[in-house]
DNA sequence: TACTACTCAGTTGTGCACAACTGAATTGTG
DNA sequence: CACAATTCAGTTGTGCACAACTGAGTAGTA
């Protein structure tokens, strides 16, 4: 829209040209909603998160968390702690192999899972999205995270699936 | 969809059904191509879209730049501290009001923005994504966004500047 | 002119994301 | 068996996001 400084001539650069600012924002305003929905549960989305996968799955080792929300030690460590600390986990050293650490729902955990992933569901809902448009955008960014993960985890090979995105889901 | 929990009946809230986790997984996704574009400059990407904003606006109080990039001072003033310290910016007091700060690019942080703009727009090339289909999802990300800011931010009772949202573009 | 509102940048404190590292446990190979 | 390489959770340090607050400056009003 309203340009002047000294670039030379390509543009499409603008703040809101970016894909990747618009993703964002579009992120952070839906942990804003998330934020609220679950403040009063004491927790946060990204420790809900952790509630959800163990719901779903049931016990899990920290590392297959970490692949399942993609996060690692860094981040899972100190979280898992706090959960630890408010009752709703607990970690116990594996038998198998002792380097790693299996975490399990306690009552109390699973109890407020519930109360969370229905807390949620319920803001979700009010928001009225439009069912079909949230399955073509959900398709859509995981078909862009493919591309970003190969394109960052591999390094500078670009040619090699690009014209070819169709091939996922 | 192997679930055994004590789940009501609801569903469709698995892990992989949150389009918010979607949302989150592909903004850091991109996060992670950016911040290797953008490590060798020695900014981070917050960084950068305040360089960018700088170039597109020129002199710009520190408000106006939270509005832009929707953040507070909480995450702008250190922000714009290590900026200032890396030489790439010069905050100045101003002068018709008191309370607000302006900031501008120095010779050196515009010469780095120009450089960061190159970086970005080459990585983002190499991806080779299909520009009709980001600017559909672009389009899709804005509507979530008012969507979600107009739930989130006003709640149910001040409805005074709801409607004016669409004006925007 | 006082006095109350409000606005603005900044600070403090919490939590997440991530890179880089540590140390213990395990695996693979000679 | 010995020993190097790998795997795993955890720690440390940096930076961002955000809520809550502070204090200086400004505007509105009696």
């Amino acid at each position: 829209m309203s340009k002047q400084p000294t670039a030379t001539a390509d543009d499409l650069l603008g703040l809101e040209d970016h894909i990747c600012f618009a993703l964002q924002t579009a992120s952070r305003a839906f942990g804003s909603l998330y934020r609220d929905a679950l403040g009063e549960l004491r927790i946060t989305y990204p420790q809900y998160l952790v509630l959800l996968a163990l719901t779903e799955h049931g016990e899990l080792p920290v590392k297959r968390i970490g692949e399942l929300l993609r996060l690692d030690s860094g981040t899972l460590s100190p979280l898992l702690k706090r959960l630890e600390a408010a009752g709703l986990v607990q970690r116990t050293r594996s038998i198998q192999d002792e380097r790693s650490v299996d975490v399990n729902l306690t009552a109390k955990g699973a109890g407020l899972s519930a109360d969370a992933r229905r807390a949620v569901r319920d803001c979700a809902a009010d928001l009225g999205l439009d069912p079909a448009e949230i399955r073509l955008l959900h398709g859509m960014l995981q078909r862009l995270t493919d591309r970003l993960d190969t394109a960052g985890g591999a390094g500078v090979t670009p040619a090699a699936r690009l014209g070819a995105s169709a091939a996922d889901h």
